[in-house]
DNA sequence: TACATATTTGAGATTAATCTCATTTTTGAC
DNA sequence: GTCAAAAATGAGATTAATCTCAAATATGTA
């Protein structure tokens, strides 16, 4: 169970008329070459050979590869973040929420290498997908604070900060091992205020609780 | 006093014979145009045209742009750390020295905006200007933990971290103002795991201390 | 100042990508 | 199955950069 999801776009577009299937078939495709190769290094080219169609089809979809960018990183964050709030629905504790969101994310970073490098290279080369990657914690910060339990002011730079822990375990670790994992969502927990045994405690129950670990 | 260095590799060339200062030239103004319009949209033209010699001079000195890159963020990276080592040699308290190598980069960073701008992009395209940055933390981090100071273990994945949360910083407040300087410092030291009142309170006491505020 | 050596020059050859559009092929409503 | 509309095709025009090298110029040592 729960094998990876092979070509998303091309999923969602199954039985609706031929052009969102071709877009699928373009996004899945960017997908694909923007995780191997980068999106920088990445070549019209290289996106309609691999989706083995003709190079002017990608023109009447898209102006440029930024566009394409977009719409592949919304499409992932959508995705990530429906699959996450569902799992998360009945769970009110703020530091439980904050630390299960952020192990999700990261095992995802591991079921499906390709979405969250994509996801986390668009961060930087799109500002609107950072930004409605930060709107997606907002609440359960405030909650947290609310609770008692954070100890800082939620504003712009924090939200970012938390961010950019969550790239660093991409970085330094690609393959995701649960200890990176684990080692970042107690470093969020720290970051927000939390002590550093409670984050501890926090996250091994978390994991014991929602992970199976 | 204190006004921005112009010229940094101009400088450090002056007297030399003309290879020495071609390449200062050459290097000041990558760091200009780098920073201005970025390293990917950057030309070799753009970079020889700001300099005011030929497009041609460019290979007499460098293969390609990665090399330039290399030699300009490793000398800022030189350059930074060996002003901050300076200003901190009498300095032994660990978080103290964390906070105030943080702060001072943060304050380069609004100094000197080109020079952060650009070195923080190297760390993202060259791996080992990245690592060559994390090393510069490496002892500091250790000796609070000797100290008793900071609660968690140092490895490569923490070190980025807190690369990772000076990022963001330049990402969201490019201006850097000391708010934000403050808030970054007070977020690496929860990180490293003191608590969020000793971490404000050592930050608080690192500006009145060295920093005039 | 002389002159061998080092350095710079920039026109244009080379490479490499984007983007267009007249034509061909496919689609799906009837 | 028909057929008008929609979509895909890909050769090649266009744009844009890299990189070379023979000639011109500058350097600095004796």
């Amino acid at each position: 169970m729960n094998s990876p999801t092979r070509q998303l776009f091309r999923q969602q577009n199954i039985g609706k008329k031929k052009r969102e299937r071709t877009r699928g078939a373009l996004l899945d495709s960017a997908l694909s070459v923007f995780a191997a190769k980068g999106y920088e290094a990445t070549r019209i080219n290289d996106i309609t050979a691999h989706a083995e169609m003709a190079n002017g089809t990608f023109y009447n979809y898209y102006q440029d590869k930024d566009q394409l960018l977009h719409d592949v990183a919304l499409g992932l964050l959508v995705e990530i973040a429906g699959r996450t709030d569902q799992e998360m629905a009945g769970l009110s504790h703020a530091p439980s929420r904050v630390a299960l969101a952020a192990a999700k994310l990261l095992r995802t970073a591991r079921e499906e290498p390709e979405w969250v490098n994509v996801l986390l290279q668009a961060t930087d080369i799109a500002p609107e997908i950072q930004s409605a990657t930060v709107q997606y914690m907002k609440k359960d910060l405030e909650m947290g604070v609310e609770q008692g339990a954070f100890k800082v002011a939620i504003n712009v730079l924090l939200m970012n900060q938390v961010i950019s822990l969550i790239k660093a375990a991409a970085l330094v670790d690609p393959d995701m091992n649960d200890s990176t994992i684990r080692n970042t969502c107690e470093a969020i927990l720290r970051l927000v205020g939390m002590r550093h045994e409670e984050a501890m405690k926090e996250v091994e129950l978390v994991f014991h609780q929602y992970l199976g670990s």
